[in-house]
DNA sequence: GTCTATAGATAGATAGAC
DNA sequence: GTCTATCTATCTATAGAC
């Protein structure tokens, strides 16, 4: 095990700044420069270790989905009654949340609107978006609702709702209601109350 | 009553390929270059309608803008019913989709997440968020809702679900469940259902 | 109102030294 | 692995003519 060093390489304090950045102000809008300065990187070092700015984007994401996935992996682990562990992922947002901070909304949306097809970051919103399905489904049909296609189409609809009503706040404040998150959880327990007194609600 | 010209003026032309352009690649990403060529417009002409690439992007959003709330009005006075009335923001969309065909969700949260808070197109941007925050809150009260804010709050969730789905459809196929549009006022019909029945529910 | 040609700023990326 | 200095392409914007 050996020791962290006082100041992380160059290749980290590099991650960390595009994270900031990419997720605040865009990632068409911020220039590699901005995230040298930020990083406190010089160019040179930073195409020693991204073939470049697409590069530096699509690492960015990576990290975005991993930390995502460990942290709903986190409170799955947490919960065992199966309604508990389809709603986690509410759960999984607010604590993400409380530990990056993304005030802004999704990171992969906004990305989705920014980079075209065929960038090489692209694979990651997809990885995404499959995990949310995949594991919706999953979830649903351990939680011995009828459909469970329907089921995650439901979560979904209003986990991106949440996140998109955050962005929206960052720009307008003084929306109606407010954590957009408590009411997706709220709106979707009650859904999955529906599903399975009557299997046809709905 | 003029003629319309056999080619619309530069101004127009501007306005239409700045639409497609920013909506379908992103504002940042979208150079000034690429929305003149293809209005077949040259700079200097331009510069002499719009101050400025900023300027441009603020008479796109503002063009959005009025458009979608003029289809909303249109939509809303083919309705009676207050609950129809209220439900009326999905049937507004589709029909805005259908005829600009939006596939990509919401012009204005991607809007968002590009520009600085300081830009003169944000002010459309908050113009949206209050224009659908203040509208349903008057139907919501129209329709005998005892917590418009509530209502208001719950049908803005739905409503920013199903348009980021849009935006998650066009990156990755193959999503649980189809047509968001349709589950968001399934499910905004059958919250309201509880409201009107049981104002402590939901 | 519209054009051609070009200036000026900034972006992404590289060379070569330590 | 990291730096300073620089190159080149691109982007926004302007000058001056028709």
């Amino acid at each position: 095990m050996t020791r962290a060093p006082a100041t992380p390489p160059a290749r980290e304090r590099l991650l960390t700044a595009a994270g900031e950045l990419f997720y605040a102000s865009g990632i068409a809008a911020t220039g590699v420069d901005a995230v040298l300065t930020r990083a406190g990187v010089s160019p040179a070092t930073m195409y020693a270790h991204f073939a470049g700015k697409d590069a530096l984007v699509a690492a960015y994401l990576g990290r975005r989905h991993e930390r995502w996935r460990l942290t709903w992996d986190e409170v799955l682990a947490e919960r065992d009654d199966p309604v508990d562990r389809l709603l986690s992922l509410f759960d999984a947002v607010a604590r993400y949340r409380s530990r990056e901070g993304n005030g802004r909304g999704c990171a992969f949306l906004a990305a989705a609107t920014e980079l075209p097809a065929d960038h090489p970051g692209h694979p990651w919103l997809e990885a995404d978006t499959r995990l949310l399905g995949e594991r919706l489904r999953e979830l649903a049909s351990a939680a011995g609702l009828l459909d469970p296609e329907e089921a995650a189409a439901t979560l979904l609809l209003l986990y991106d709702g949440a996140l998109n009503r955050f962005a929206r706040a960052a720009t307008t404040p003084g929306l109606p209601g407010d954590d957009p998150l408590a009411r997706a959880r709220r709106l979707a327990a009650a859904w999955i109350g529906t599903q399975l007194s009557d299997p046809r609600a709905g």
